[in-house]
RNA sequence: GCUGGGGUGACAGAGCGGCCAAUGUGACCGCCUGCAGAGCGGUUUCCCGGGGGUUCGAAUCCCUCCCCCAGCUCCA
């Protein structure tokens, strides 16, 4: 069964083959000036499961992906404020400062969200040697000018010799942003055509983020760091690039094209472009005006981070969704279930029943199957819920069998990204909460039922859940 | 306007030519419980935006109409 990956760049579902043995991953990542949103993970969540789920398929894994930490521009066409110095400025930071902070806290979450894959997580600025070595090759190869100290690139002249296709059905023209005379500012007007993009920029005076390069004082272009750390990490030709969907235009075609101008390339330099759909917050789009913004630092506050990914594989990487509280009610609700089965099937003592084996079997079949058909997750999930069911119905199935079933599922849903390893009790509190069950028992025992619900309604306040079964009470951390 | 993605049971969301349309949630009923929880079983009817066509057969392919959503300054 083979990988079936929806290819931007052809429109189409294709057949994945690796390039070589190692399958080179290059992920857009964050533009560091403000804290991850649920949007922002969403996407990432995808890759993450891209990476793990090759991985799963037997193929080495080589992913990055970039950290974007010299700001792009607030307006269009390469004009306006640097965001990062921006958003600087209002903290009363210097930018680097408020760089390394938001980095940091990058890390944490993508941690946290079992998300921190990717082999190279490399930054923007540390790259600025080689961003000007390649801006020299580019104007060397002849499809870049330097005016005034900034330097373009020379779209015209690429389109003669090399295709552009331009992403998602767009045009070429659409890259004349500000030509119709709305924005006529010095910078527009020195480009030879209005379909030209910077690749380097030359710094006004009160600019704070500015490297010295041949033609002055400056800082990159948008596009510019994706070509050069994708070339630096993997190679001149690499196999999937990845994205949001607002990145297929204009970032990936440009950024296409600078692969190739660089390179001086007669082939595609990267084989699959992988664009993940936005999510909307409760049936809008997400903005800070509307204030529906919601970080990842405030939802892990509510939330454990195994169900943001339940959340997330409960949605296709490609469909447009709604985030709502309610369904993130609806996720933590579907990971309960799986939960429990695994703790109903780690409790239980076994039978001698073998009935499970065939659901093994074919649980590995089913997710394969759905997951091969370009990353169906919400199928894959429901399969696994399905399966937990099942295991549920056959908790006196052997006890090896049963460790098997448990085993599986933890490793399936560890490869669309959900942990479920190590939810146990809290080892500290054991020997106290397991005396007030042994009274409440006593009690119960005795038809004391008042004091008996009352002890446990309080553990159930501290997130202890007692259950009374058959054989006695058992206990868990929610 | 342009480009792309969609419209499936109360809701979320799979299915993309034929195995009485997954799965979850909600609601209701039953079993089990002192009660609850968890679990199990059942019910939630005749269905797949409208119309036309292709086919022995369509939610699935084609045409057409209607309606949503996203992208089109930077954004995941």
């Amino acid at each position: 069964m083979s990988l079936k990956l929806y290819n931007t760049l052809t429109g189409k579902k294709e057949p994945f083959e690796s390039i070589d043995d190692v399958v080179k991953i290059y992920s857009c990542g964050q533009t560091i000036y403000e804290d991850m949103h649920i949007g922002n993970a969403k996407t990432y969540s995808a890759w993450d499961v891209l990476k793990r789920y090759l991985e799963w398929k037997g193929h080495e894994v080589f992913q990055i992906m970039n950290i974007t930490d010299v700001g792009h521009l607030t307006d269009d066409a390469d004009q306006g404020e640097d965001k990062i110095e921006k958003s600087a400025k209002e903290k009363k930071l210097e930018p680097m400062e408020l760089v390394t902070k938001q980095v940091i806290k990058f890390y944490k979450e993508m941690d946290l969200l079992n998300m921190c894959t990717a082999n190279v997580f490399p930054r923007a600025t540390g790259h600025m040697v080689e961003m000007i070595e390649c801006v020299k090759k580019i104007i060397e190869n002849g499809y870049g000018y330097e005016v005034n100290g900034s330097v373009y690139f020379d779209v015209p002249k690429f389109t003669e010799e090399h295709s552009y296709p331009v992403l998602g059905g767009r045009t070429i023209d659409d890259l004349q942003v500000g030509a119709g005379g709305r924005v006529s500012s010095e910078q527009i007007q020195e480009k030879k055509s209005p379909i030209d993009f910077a690749l380097w920029i030359k710094a006004p005076p009160e600019h704070l983020m500015r490297w010295p390069s041949p033609w002055g004082e400056g800082y990159p272009g948008w596009h510019l760091e994706c070509s050069v750390m994708g070339s630096k990490y993997l190679g001149e030709i690499f196999d999937i690039h990845t994205g949001g969907i607002d990145h297929i235009f204009p970032h990936h075609p440009n950024e296409r094209a600078q692969n190739i101008a660089m390179h001086d390339l007669e082939e595609e330099p990267i084989r699959y472009w992988l664009h993940s759909s936005h999510i909307t917050v409760e049936g809008e789009k997400m903005s800070k005006s509307k204030g529906n913004f919601y970080t990842v630092e405030e939802l892990l506050k509510e939330y454990e981070p195994s169900v943001l990914r339940t959340f997330f594989a409960g949605i296709h990487y490609r469909s447009h969704s709604d985030f709502s509280f309610k369904s993130l009610e609806e996720a933590k609700k579907k990971l309960h279930r799986i939960k429990n089965t695994i703790r109903l099937a780690e409790e239980s003592e076994g039978g001698e029943k073998d009935t499970l084996i065939e659901s093994i079997d074919r649980m590995r079949k089913d997710f394969e199957e759905a997951m091969d058909e370009d990353l169906n997750t919400p199928l894959a999930l429901s399969k696994l819920i399905s399966f937990s069911g099942e295991i549920n119905n056959n908790l006196d199935d052997r006890k090896e069998i049963l460790e098997e079933a448990v085993a599986l599922i933890k490793e399936l849903a560890g490869v669309i990204g959900i942990e479920l390893e190590g939810i146990e009790t809290d080892v500290k509190a054991e020997p106290y909460v397991d005396l007030l069950i042994e009274i409440r028992q006593k009690l119960r025992a005795k038809k004391g039922y008042e004091l008996a619900d009352t002890i446990r309604e309080r553990l159930e306040n501290l997130d202890v859940i007692v259950e009374d079964t058959d054989s006695g009470a058992r206990w868990y951390i929610k």
